[in-house]
DNA sequence: CTTAATGTTCCCCA
DNA sequence: TTGGGGAACATTAA
């Protein structure tokens, strides 16, 4: 469910709602969370912050320890004051309230890190220059690249081929050959993130923020989901390909290699 | 029954 | 070392 705009979404719902207040208690209902490893012993910690890092939804928590990490995975949620369902893998019990995490699929995880991972930088905090600079020395495909996390941090599948799409650039095209494309698909990522996190995210099937409210992004997708329907621009057939493993959509007529 | 789904990781091969 | 391809993980919906 949740790409960066998705995350950002959720964490700014979260943020005021959960700042401040103690972690009476922590239940996980499910293993799969974990990830094998102890449940994470935060009971008695206070919130002192909720913040993005990628897709990742970081809590500080009191003190200096190791700060919670939460990542949705493919559909989970964070939710406040919701009641709980078949799909609820973790509650946080606050002194005020209560914080599900729900998780259909079970691809998302809790844990308790010291550090945070090492990925690639925000495509929000970085200049179309550093970007241009780092697709040169890459090989391989861009869509894969812009997928990875250790090369840019935060989008995925729908705001790739968003971007992609905005800025004329085929998905299978060499990532250190854009030339001056490069600069425009930076310039691409950031005007689809902004005007997602803009309408609360995308919400296809699962997506909810930390209130259950959908976004409305989705409305606006130009070739996500699209296949055989006419591109906006140009009018051929959009495409969908698969690349990495991901359903790929594209214009074949606006799009370059 | 088959396919696809907003994600990540691991393994094998070149 | 890097990148591509495929499988796996778990569950639902079309």
């Amino acid at each position: 469910m949740p790409e960066l705009p998705e995350v950002e979404t959720i964490v700014r719902a979260l943020a005021p709602r959960l700042v401040g207040r103690r972690i009476v208690a922590a239940r996980f209902t499910s293993k799969l969370v974990l990830r094998g490893r102890a449940a994470p012993p935060v009971a008695g910690k206070t919130i002192a912050g909720v913040s993005r890092y990628g897709k990742f939804i970081v809590f500080d928590l009191d003190g200096d320890g190791p700060r919670l990490l939460v990542h949705l995975g493919m559909t989970g949620k964070l939710l406040v004051d919701a009641e709980p369902t078949p799909y609820t893998r973790a509650v946080f019990r606050l002194g005020k309230g209560t914080l599900l995490f729900d998780d259909i699929r079970q691809f998302g995880r809790i844990e308790l890190a010291g550090a945070l991972p090492a990925l690639g930088p925000d495509p929000l905090e970085l200049r179309a220059g550093e970007f241009s600079r780092m697709l040169r020395e890459r090989r391989g495909r861009i869509k894969p690249l812009l997928l990875n996390q250790r090369f840019l941090r935060g989008l995925g599948n729908i705001y790739a081929d968003e971007a992609l799409f905005r800025a004329r650039v085929h998905p299978l095209a060499d990532a250190s050959r854009l030339g001056k494309r490069a600069p425009e698909l930076h310039r691409a990522i950031v005007a689809v993130l902004r005007a997602a996190i803009e309408k609360g995210g995308s919400s296809i099937a699962n997506y909810v923020d930390a209130e259950g409210r959908r976004g409305s992004f989705q409305l606006l997708h130009r070739v996500y989901g699209k296949a055989g329907r006419p591109c906006p621009r140009c009018g051929a057939a959009i495409r969908r390909i698969v690349v990495a493993q991901r359903g790929t959509h594209y214009c074949p007529e606006c799009q370059r290699t």
